[in-house]
DNA sequence: GTCTATAGCGCGATAGAC
DNA sequence: GTCTATCGCGCTATAGAC
């Protein structure tokens, strides 16, 4: 949830955010930034040192709370049912904060941010959740059901747009996908139950 | 499959194809596709009137054939078995020429092809193809579920990349996952048989 | 069909006043 | 903390010779 009152460099973030994600990131110059805010580029330049460093600044908070996520899955024990937590509690951290606006920006921008070290440290950071949520001789067909699982909680925008389901449905919904196709993995590394 | 002989035109276009895929539309120059040619850029201009235009040149292909296949589907009975035999088309249309070469171009590249009137085509013809997948009354898990079997269609390359599978294991695997996908939400639309 | 040369523009970034 | 002014660059695109 967005605050009512932001300091100016919350509110840079949070513009900047929005126009990378919607028209991308090279396509979006510092003017229109400014303009939206009804400053100049030069105040930008005060708060960030580049256009870079705007992306780094919130990209830095969405990769400590997937290491965090990971680091609390490593310990856990390689069961169904901690990766069923784990779904869980990475659904429910995606609603909070910038996160799931961080994500579908890093999706939208995949070119742009090729060599980016921060999101080189999600890209990495994503493939141990992947690594949490597969056997090491899980077939093919089992590793694409558990990536499909997180691209589900990720992908609910693109479903459907122009339905008025609200948020609190399609997050629901997401979360529920993700779960059967976890469990229908499990299942299908055990099929004598 | 590319062949080893190829007219400047079709040469460029193969090009311009892989640069805007791995760098992105507008991170790739002019003066790169040129110079990975062994030509300036002028000569370009004379095969292609703008840099928009090498992009409409193989989305045209793109939009054609989808447009094709859903004109099949919507002459067809609305029955599971359609919706089996739509997605091993889909499939094996997606592995001839340059069409998933295309569809990776158009997923890296979303904001900056947002107002191409191509994208549109193809973002419209798939938005038909979804609706040939769903029902009118499926609830949103369903419609999530649908979307995610032709997502698995397009997302091979991302899962375990650094594993030596073929493109043959990847396509065959990501079918099965697909048809599996089809198959739950026939099986969940009638739950009694 | 490809070349050299250049026009014209918007960009990221900086300097320095207030 | 925000402003005006400007620098330098690389880009798309075009003109015209060969």
């Amino acid at each position: 949830m967005r605050e009512h009152r932001q300091d100016t460099r919350s509110r840079i973030q949070d513009v900047a955010l929005d126009l990378f994600t919607e028209q991308g990131y090279e396509a979006t110059s510092l003017r229109e930034i400014a303009e939206r805010l009804g400053v100049t580029k030069a105040a930008l330049y005060y708060h960030f040192k580049s256009k870079d460093e705007i992306v780094t600044s919130f990209m830095e908070d969405r990769a400590a709370t997937l290491e965090r996520l990971v680091a609390w899955g490593q310990a856990e024990p390689r069961t169904d049912e901690m990766r069923r937590e784990f779904v869980r509690r990475y659904a429910a951290e995606l609603t909070e904060g910038r996160h799931y606006r961080v994500m579908r920006f890093l999706e939208r921008n995949q070119t742009a941010l090729r060599d980016h070290p921060k999101s080189e440290r999600v890209r990495e950071v994503m493939y141990s959740v992947f690594e949490l949520l597969s056997e090491a001789d899980d077939p093919l067909p089992l590793r694409i059901k558990s990536s499909l699982a997180l691209f589900a909680m990720h992908a609910t925008w693109f479903i459907a747009p122009e339905q008025d389901y609200s948020d609190e449905e399609r997050e629901g919904a997401a979360l529920q996908v993700a779960l059967e196709l976890v469990d229908a993995v499990a299942a299908d590394r055990q099929p004598t139950g």
